[in-house]
DNA sequence: TTAATAGGCCTAGAAAAACTGAGTCTTGCT
DNA sequence: AGCAAGACTCAGTTTTTCTAGGCCTATTAA
């Protein structure tokens, strides 16, 4: 007999965000993921929910997991309720610290194109920090505590510079020793790991009845394939977007001017409190003016 | 230079919990009493989070503490948050365990009313594990893991008994030996510390043109002055719907019927999702039967 | 003015929670 | 059968969170 009985308790909020996210996610290994946590993690944290509601909410497969009856009829409660944490936390950090913004892109975007407009950007908004955090996915805006997002995406809507193309750069010295066809091919052939089909694609959409032969290295960044074509290593198979910055400075210079479009453009989005925020304004209008 | 670079992350959602607590409360005290923590604890969580977003979110003040303006302008946010997160914890809970229900009751209700309830509860729910927990203050039902809760509250809409009165009860030998008024006066008169005026109230309403001199013992737990009147120790200044199974049964009787009414009356709630639960409106029914 | 009090703050140490890492198991695919 | 993917387990460790107790300040009462 305590002084202070224990009560039922509630469970830990932790639990409930990592069932949350593996449910939307439709796997503890993408949940991890997600939770920057090992899989384990999760697993140990779905195991506590479900012996704290007396009843299983996944059913394990070989591979990944699927919701049980009770999971699919909770989910829907859970992400309404972190999205309204996620929201709530977002508006916290706007107004408590509005002199900060992070934004969010893709590492190529964010050292080939976001760096070349910082200085603009801190001249339009002074005594602001601007943080960008480089990233493989769009974050959820609504969750994470980012003000902007810079991601290409598949047909989207709205696009900051139109669907892409794909477009050989090189060195103007490079350039300038390309007499013929045989000579673009048999040139070292840059890519980036991510976009290792971009040159087939590329070739066989310029010369559809031909087979693509050529060859070269590739990076885990585009940004060293950028830095190894200014050196004149190779020609580099871009997305034009991209490299735009470079071709106006004249750094990289077009190989052969026969882009080819794809159906992926770069998206800026704005967190849904950015509204609210003045600063985050002028920078999408610094952005927009600059793409 | 890492591999996986750390983001900004948000912020850990106890601290949120603890902010969104003390913001509605008022208070770290009343905080830390609502989340089972020292105030100790709370004051960290604020600290942290204002910290996290680089701005304070309380005024400390000599006696409490009360919100900054950025504090006000997210509380309702978070407010919205956790009901989410409440709601849907509470769903998962019952619609998980459908078996158990836990009922909140003041103490002394739990151990006069719904004790002597459990038996034919029991009966209309076979199978269902009923839990009672006992405590000062009813629980928010829309975040803490109870089903029903039944507790006194100051002129309600609806209540199960209508307004309650106050009433001198004793054992039935005692009150034989109550001859005159000054055999009344001059007996023990027994009372629970938490109602320690109830005895000069009740005598200034009945009594209004003379001064209250009785004494006697007082009670932490208003049962443990039950059982002291029922052996016969003095006369205990009862509220009426507490104490109405004990005059029904004859274990107490009425030892000056003289009622005063107060503005105080028992109340059941029922959590927001109990009305998905056929089981809890089969409780409410027993309850409502018995009363 | 002084004392008493209530509430928040701080810090060290203790307790609890969360996380990792490595090995196991299951199952679907080739 | 062999392989791969994903989840599970468990021990050990790291990190977070909590408590206890003393301190400080402002209000209230005397």
């Amino acid at each position: 007999m305590s002084v202070a009985p224990p009560r039922p308790s509630l469970p830990p909020l932790n639990a409930l965000r990592a069932f949350e996210s593996a449910a939307r996610l439709g796997g503890f290994k993408q949940a991890a993921g997600e939770l920057n946590v090992t899989a384990g993690a999760v697993a140990q944290h779905i195991k506590f929910l479900e012996a704290w509601c007396c009843a299983p909410l996944f059913e394990r497969r070989a591979k990944g997991v699927s919701l049980t009856v009770l999971g699919q009829s909770v989910l829907a409660d859970f992400e309404r309720a972190f999205d309204a944490v996620g929201f709530a936390s977002q508006r916290l950090r706007a107004l408590g610290a509005p002199k900060n913004v992070n934004i969010a892109a893709l590492p190529s975007v964010a050292q080939l194109l976001v760096v070349a407009w910082l200085p603009a950007m801190r001249d339009a908004v002074q005594g602001v920090q601007v943080s960008v955090t480089a990233m493989e996915e769009a974050p959820n805006l609504a969750r994470e505590p980012f003000d902007l997002s810079l991601f290409f995406e598949l047909n989207p809507k709205q696009s900051l510079t139109g669907l892409d193309a794909l477009i050989p750069v090189a060195s103007p010295s490079l350039v300038a020793g390309f007499t013929d066809l045989e000579a673009f091919m048999s040139a070292r052939h840059i890519s980036d790991q991510s976009w290792a089909q971009d040159w087939p694609r590329w070739f066989e959409a310029v010369f559809p009845d031909q087979i693509y032969s050529g060859s070269g290295p590739s990076y885990s960044l585009f940004s060293m394939a950028v830095e190894e074509a200014k050196s004149g290593a190779g020609i580099l198979m871009a997305h034009r977007s991209l490299v735009a910055p470079l071709l106006k400075s004249g750094a990289l210079v077009v190989a052969m001017d026969r882009p080819v479009p794809i159906d992926l453009a770069l998206v800026l989005e704005r967190s849904p409190i950015s509204g609210e925020s003045p600063v985050v304004d002028a920078l999408v209008e610094v952005i927009e003016t600059l793409v």
